[in-house]
DNA sequence: CACTGGATAGAGCGTTCGTTCTAGTCCGGT
DNA sequence: ACCGGACTAGAACGAACGCTCTATCCAGTG
C-alpha cells in the first residue's frame, strides 16, 4: 500500500530526509524552518523548494493552506520535544538530575546550531496569537504535553499532586525562557544556571526518602 | 528649534498619542505591533497608517529602513520595562515580594490586552536572529539591562555578588518564559506560580538577617 | 522677497507573498 | 488496454511587501 513518492529526486533536496514520503519530507522541513524564522519569515514556496517538493503537492497534502501546515509543523515539534524528554527523564531517577541533563543537551543543540534552532513551537505561535487559533491552540496542546511527563516524574518522585502540578509550570516556563535568553544573548549560561536553580527548588520540597 | 510637525492631523490617527513629534509616535507604534504580530509580520505601510505618518516621514526618520526601526522598536520596549522594573523593585524591600508583585502586574496586563501583548522584545527578536545582528544584539542588550536591575537589587538585600548574578539570569529567564507561557496557554498561572516559585528559590540563599 | 533644509506626501518600482488552476505523470486494479 | 485516484508540476493571479523617487510644504534666515 502508500505508494509514497520515489519517481526521480535524484538529486537529493533535502539531506538525510531523502527516503521519507512528500508529506513527511514537507512536514519535518515546515518545522525546522518555521522554528528559525517563524511564521511569517517562512513563505510556502521556501519551504517546497527546500523540502524538494512542489506547489501543487503543498497543497495537496496540506488543502489548508499555510495555517494547516504550521498546526502540522507545531505538533511534530511536540512530537520530538515530547521523545528528549521522555527519555531524559527515564535515564535520570532525580527529577532535578534529569532536567539539569536536560539544560545541558538544549544548551549543545543550541551552540551547535549557532544559536538559531530554537523551540520549535515558540518561535512558530508567537505573532501568530491573534487571528489564528488552531495554531494557537496546537502550542498550548505541546506546552500541556510537556509539563504532563514533567508532572508524571515529579509525583513519580513522591512529590505531592498539588506540589508536582505548580512545579510542572514553572520547569517548562523556566526551561522555555532560557532557552530564549539563551539563544537572544548567544551563551549557554541562561540555560546552565536555569538546570541548576531549578534542582535547587525542586530540592525544597517535601518527598519520602524512600518509597520502594 | 525643532519645528516638530504639527501642520495638520486634526482627525487624531493614533489615540494617545496626538501631541508627540512624529519620530516618537512611529517608534511607539513600531513597538506596539511588533511586540504583537512579530517583524515580520508588520509591514512599514501598517506602521506609517496607524502611527498617522506617511512613508517619507518613516525613512526620513529610519533611513536604514525596516531594520533600523525594529531596532528602535526594541529599544523603545527595553526602555519601558526599565522604568516598570525598577519601580516595582523600588516599592518593596524584599526582592522576593518585589518580583511576586511584577508578575501579579504582568499577568493583569496580559489578561487585559486579552494575551496579545507579550514582551515587546521577544516577539521582535525571534525570527530575526540570523541576518540582523543589530536587531539581535539590541535585545541583547535589553536582557542585560533587566538583569542589571534585578542584579543591584539582590546585592542590596545582602546576597553575594556570585549568588545575585546567578539568580538574576534565572529571574529574568523565568519571567520571559512564563509570560510566553501565559500568552500561549492564555492563563495568568504560569506567571503568578513562577512568581510564588522564584520568592522561594531566592529564599534559599544566604543572606544577613540585618543590615542597616 | 528668495533661498535653504527639515519634514511631509504618496505614486510607483520590482519582488515576493499565499493561493488557485490546469495539465500531466505514475501505478495498482480490472 | 484502460480507468481513476494519488500525486507532481509550475504558470499565473491579485495583493502586499520594502523601498526609491520626486514634489511639496513650512519655519527660519538673509
Amino acid at each position: 500500500m502508500k505508494t509514497k513518492a520515489q519517481q526521480h529526486e535524484s538529486i537529493a533536496p533535502n539531506a538525510g530526509t531523502r527516503q521519507l514520503g512528500t508529506r513527511e519530507r514537507i512536514v519535518r522541513t515546515a518545522s525546522r524552518l518555521m522554528q528559525r524564522q517563524g511564521y511569517d519569515g517562512t513563505g510556502i514556496k521556501q519551504i517546497s523548494t527546500e523540502a524538494g517538493a512542489t506547489l501543487g503537492s503543498m497543497y495537496h497534502f496540506f488543502p489548508g493552506g499555510k495555517q494547516e501546515l504550521a498546526v502540522a509543523a507545531i505538533r511534530h515539534g511536540d512530537a520530538e520535544f515530547v521523545d528528549i524528554l521522555r527519555a531524559v527523564l527515564a535515564a535520570e531517577p532525580d527529577p532535578g538530575a534529569a532536567i539539569r541533563e536536560l539544560t545541558r543537551s538544549l544548551a549543545e543543540g543550541l551552540r551547535a546550531s549557532d544559536w538559531v534552532d530554537g523551540c520549535p513551537v515558540t518561535a512558530t505561535a508567537l505573532g501568530t496569537a491573534a487571528g489564528a487559533p488552531d495554531i494557537q491552540a496546537a502550542a498550548a496542546e505541546a506546552f500541556a504535553h510537556w509539563r504532563e511527563l514533567v508532572f508524571a516524574k515529579l509525583v513519580e518522585a513522591g512529590l505531592t499532586e498539588a506540589d508536582a502540578h505548580d512545579l510542572a509550570h514553572t520547569v517548562i516556563s523556566t526551561l522555555e525562557g532560557a532557552e530564549l535568553a539563551a539563544q537572544v544573548t548567544r551563551s549557554e549560561q541562561p540555560l546552565l544556571l536555569a538546570g541548576v536553580h531549578l534542582t535547587r527548588l525542586l530540592d525544597t520540597y517535601p518527598r519520602p526518602s524512600a518509597r520502594g
